[in-house]
DNA sequence: GGTAACAGGACTTGACAAGTCTTTTGCTGC
DNA sequence: GCAGCAAAAGACTTGTCAAGTCCTGTTACC
């Protein structure tokens, strides 16, 4: 249970890669691919993402590639891992109230939303800052 | 991500009953699958794994059926939840100290080890007791 | 205008969730 | 001991989604 896909897997390796460059180096897909060992088209659906979601920049063309939109100590795991898993849900009845058919007093639905705080909370102490090596 | 399959619903759901019913009172596959609203012969899956792991007796024949296999407020939901879903692994690598093959310093490890020691002690607080509706 | 790079869509494959069906095993009561 | 009841067990089906691949488009630089 509660297992990371492996595209969250791969979210995270590619990104924490951006962020152990050196500030304002454009990296190449091809390079982040190699270097995190990801398939280079599967980690272009991840980067799109991000980028959609805007915690990380592209640029086309000559020269182009990927940059962090930000400094590495404002983007947070959470994140990252929402951008391309979707919410910390985890139970359909924890996000809306009368979602949970079953029973008006739904006496474990207090259980899971506590679980989704802690999580989001865990995740959202972290930077990328924090996880990148140098 | 994160969410619970609809198995895991459901042994909740079917386990909650148990709890809910008067205590040594055994109670039909039949009986619990038409309360709860699960298909028969999917529970019958689930409560045989619920039999395997301890947390439920059951009895075949004439007179036969299922009970909790202690009282319920020693049976906790990380001990339901794991009994059908697993074991609580946020990621691969938070298991075996080897199995992260990538880095021999994996920054996400601690996260993730965080994450999952932080769950297992939220549900392993609930106990069938406080689920439990009469 | 040609090439370099990301963007986007359609498609494939395999695994696993979610069930169903059938047979077997064990128990109780006559 | 046999009849019938109820769970156990295994084989099978179906659908969805993860995990990729491939191809075409779009944008930017020179």
């Amino acid at each position: 249970m509660m297992e990371l896909t492996r595209k969250g897997d791969y979210a995270i390796r590619g990104i924490v890669y951006l962020a152990s460059q050196p500030p304002n180096k454009i990296s190449l897909l091809s390079e982040i691919a190699a270097a995190v060992d990801v398939p280079q088209t599967f980690l272009a659906k991840i980067f799109q993402q991000f980028s959609k979601t805007g915690i990380v920049k592209s640029f086309r063309g000559t020269g182009g590639g990927f940059l962090l939109a930000g400094p590495p100590e404002e983007i947070t795991l959470l994140q990252v891992v929402e951008a391309v898993e979707g919410p910390i849900l985890p139970n359909r009845c924890v996000l809306k109230a009368g979602e949970c058919e079953r029973d008006v007093s739904c006496t474990v639905h207090p259980v899971w939303h506590q679980v989704q705080q802690k999580v989001r909370g865990i995740l959202a102490n972290i930077t990328l800052k924090d996880l990148a090596t140098n």
